[in-house]
DNA sequence: GCCTCAATGTATTCATTGGATACATTGTAG
DNA sequence: CTACAATGTATCCAATGAATACATTGAGGC
């Protein structure tokens, strides 16, 4: 271990290595990220604010996509616990339980909106194998549910799974929604719960 | 007029206006960005294939932010106009011009994936006031065609727009579905279909 | 206790980029 | 035919991503 002078910050001695020069840089690069987008991120500035030398986030991410991939794996990671954790808890019917798990996946969105759009990566672009699998991991949860409540019975058969399409596709729809803002100012639980109670109503008229 | 020599590519005097640049460099930006993405898009290399300077293209777009917006609003107009079009010819009850509309706007997704994170672009990040009009715009024509469903009674009614936003949820959602590639080997017309029809009819068992 | 070695940072270099500024060429309207 | 606005060009600069060679560190085997 170094010798640390922590008592005058002009002279302090700044130990060779970092510590956790990777997760410094991932956490740094979600700020940036939700500030400036991805055209304003740069590896070099992250290293400076870091404190650390132009080439060294290159031991950890040996490319921007790198990083960029990482930080949306991470992200898959988050949301998963999160989406767990949630529907431990949830109570109630169906309609009452996919309440709750879309509002978790939206405040998500929400409080992470620099990061859909790396999670939501196009497929064209060549996707890092984890990255796919960390997508499929968080997808299947809402299926999970999904099919239980219909082995329970409590929401219609589907034999196609085009229901599960539906329900994946609304709740991505809605994150886009909200991280775009076109939710206006309705409030985020009325939006959700709307979307949901909807989608269990079907649009005929009774 | 210039005159040109045709004859003999290597000593063929191009003439010192290009004509069309601006839509030149749309073109082939959104070829760019749908093979390497925003990162691989350089102007330079723009200006290189449509054998110009460096610095023309900032004659039409200050800052390749500008570019990014025009080539979002362009999306927004060509969306628009086959939105329309499509609609003209739709015929049937409520539940197939919702398909018809939904298609349609899918089918647009799946040929310009490149534009579609350029369409989305958060709020967070400044935009454009047009691009945000051509937005609205676009998300206007299917509040349009569902409020004339429910003004002749063909759906339920709806208070407090949940119902709408859910349609557009829905509708933002099936297209990163779809760029993103997560509907497997399942059609994107059986896709849309479904979907549809499952909001239609709803989740509760019948 | 010492030595090797893998992990992690540093120093330096290079081509490319976005952007700015001053200048050249063109068609056109008066 | 001349002045001018549009459109390209030439040239410069700081910053970036990426690559290569070198330095420092701590941990595990001897």
């Amino acid at each position: 271990m170094n010798t640390l002078d922590y008592g005058d910050p002009m002279t302090a001695v700044r130990p060779y290595h970092h510590g956790n020069l990777r997760s410094t840089l991932l956490r740094e690069a979600e700020n940036v990220l939700g500030e400036r987008g991805v055209e304003g991120l740069s590896l070099r500035e992250l290293a400076r604010t870091a404190g650390v030398s132009n080439s060294a986030p290159r031991r950890h991410f040996a490319d921007k996509t790198a990083l960029l991939d990482a930080l949306a794996e991470e992200g898959y990671e988050r949301l998963g616990r999160r989406l767990d954790a949630a529907l431990k808890t949830a109570e109630g019917d169906v309609t009452a339980r996919l309440v709750v798990f879309a509002r978790t996946y939206v405040e998500f969105a929400v409080e992470h909106r620099a990061l859909l759009p790396l999670m939501h990566r196009p497929k064209s672009e060549a996707r890092d194998d984890a990255l796919s699998a960390a997508n499929d991991r968080a997808f299947a949860a809402p299926l999970r549910l999904l099919h239980e409540a219909r082995d329970r019975g409590d929401i219609a058969p589907d034999t196609s799974g085009r229901v599960d399409m539906t329900l994946l596709a609304l709740l991505q729809g809605l994150t886009v929604l909200v991280a775009t803002g076109m939710n206006g100012d309705l409030p985020l639980d009325t939006l959700v719960t709307g979307c949901i109670e909807t989608l269990m109503a079907g649009l005929r008229p009774c």
